[in-house]
DNA sequence: TCATTCGGATAGTTACTCTATCCACTATGG
DNA sequence: CCATAGTGGATAGAGTAACTATCCGAATGA
């Protein structure tokens, strides 16, 4: 297929088509002549991706064709690499970084030390979760332990479902690529969820209750 | 205490600040004087606030402002409300929206209810949902329904320590703003702790394995 | 044939988040 | 009391990200 009718059956404008493929998001089409190339289902699925992981996913262009050089097996990464590159989507472009007070890594090394996980001294996702308890205590919240053994237990237990989903399958294409959608999808799933089960929550708790204006 | 000493204090710079008062994320100081103004701690905490919410959040400054307008108590919020407006952060600025697929909505629905939660029809929350469900499908995974569950059950969890934490309180200024920055940087947490538990879990049941390169 | 469409390059647009400059005025050290 | 550095506020500019529009000459298709 050309251009345009990519663009129909993704949704995608043409223009924004182009831009991906400058951008190298989506592979070139198969050259027919020397201005003129043919397009295919692969192009159509990239597509999707590509409007799964920036649209819903909230990443950006340039994150995007990180990942997706990993999937394509550019870059081969170890699975903690690979984590740790998915979080530039809220770095933006990794450029500044609130400093990290050292009262906060010794809370997360307690933290992941408490539930026996693994991590590398190295580990971006270890300063990032000493940045998130900073920015807990900067907004005015002591973080009780109790509650961030709860939220540790609750991403253990969705971690376990996606190692599970991996279990199925020996291709290491498709686990890859699990790992990746997973990661970033599942992660606006989980945010999801949990905000409908606080809600029910609210529900259930409060019934009818409101929170009335202020007298 | 003066803009330049607040810029100090919070090691926001003065341009900044003057943004924030602009864009009505920050309180006027107490003018003085016609062209002179006093800054005090409220200014301080509202600063560092603000800070945790965009940079550790991710959320845009239109967003941080409704967030923070709520927290003032000039618009009191249902929780519903509340917790689907902070969906706009992912959302820029709430101008396009991907089409929800039918079944999709179906298939969050049958989530919603195996689990008893309380949805109301027209929640922003129940598309987000169907929304993160058709990127899944788009994206070529079909979603184990015992997948789904398991998170929905992390969610779950999380949401009952959200509550616990809310339950030790009845001042509602209080009880409102643990739930918007629980909702806001539990979010991030929770993501971080999934992805160390990833990471973890991947070392328990492959040890030392690596990807290895593609023959 | 001849208007339409194509791929590709380049330049322009919009939105967001600051940053820099300007101004009239104020506080302060000497 | 004066020089000078700092202040609040307004306005304009800068940098980036993600498109979008225009242009071109070649090629397709009725």
């Amino acid at each position: 297929m050309r251009i345009s009718e990519l663009s129909e059956r993704s949704g995608v404008s043409v223009a924004s088509i182009k831009y991906y493929l400058r951008e190298g998001l989506l592979h070139r089409g198969e050259r027919t002549s020397p201005n003129q190339a043919r397009y295919d289902e692969s192009h159509l699925h990239r597509l999707r991706l590509i409007g799964a992981l920036t649209d819903v996913g909230g990443m950006s262009v340039a994150a995007t064709r990180e990942l997706l050089a990993m999937i394509d097996g550019e870059r081969r990464p170890e699975l903690q690499d690979l984590m740790g590159s998915t979080l530039k989507r809220i770095d933006a472009q990794g450029g500044h970084r609130p400093d990290v007070e050292e009262a906060d890594l010794a809370e997360a090394d307690a933290l992941t030390r408490r539930h026996g996980w693994y991590v590398h001294a190295g580990s971006p996702l270890r300063e990032e979760l000493a940045r998130v308890i900073t920015a807990f205590h900067r907004s005015g919240f002591e973080l009780d332990r109790d509650w961030l053994d709860g939220y540790a237990e609750a991403a253990e237990q969705a971690a376990r479902r996606d190692h599970d989903l991996v279990s199925d399958t020996d291709d290491l294409d498709e686990i890859l690529k699990i790992v990746v959608v997973g990661t970033v999808l599942g992660e606006r799933l989980l945010a999801t969820l949990r905000r409908l089960a606080q809600a029910s929550e609210a529900q259930r708790r409060h019934g009818d209750r409101r929170i009335e204006p202020r007298s």
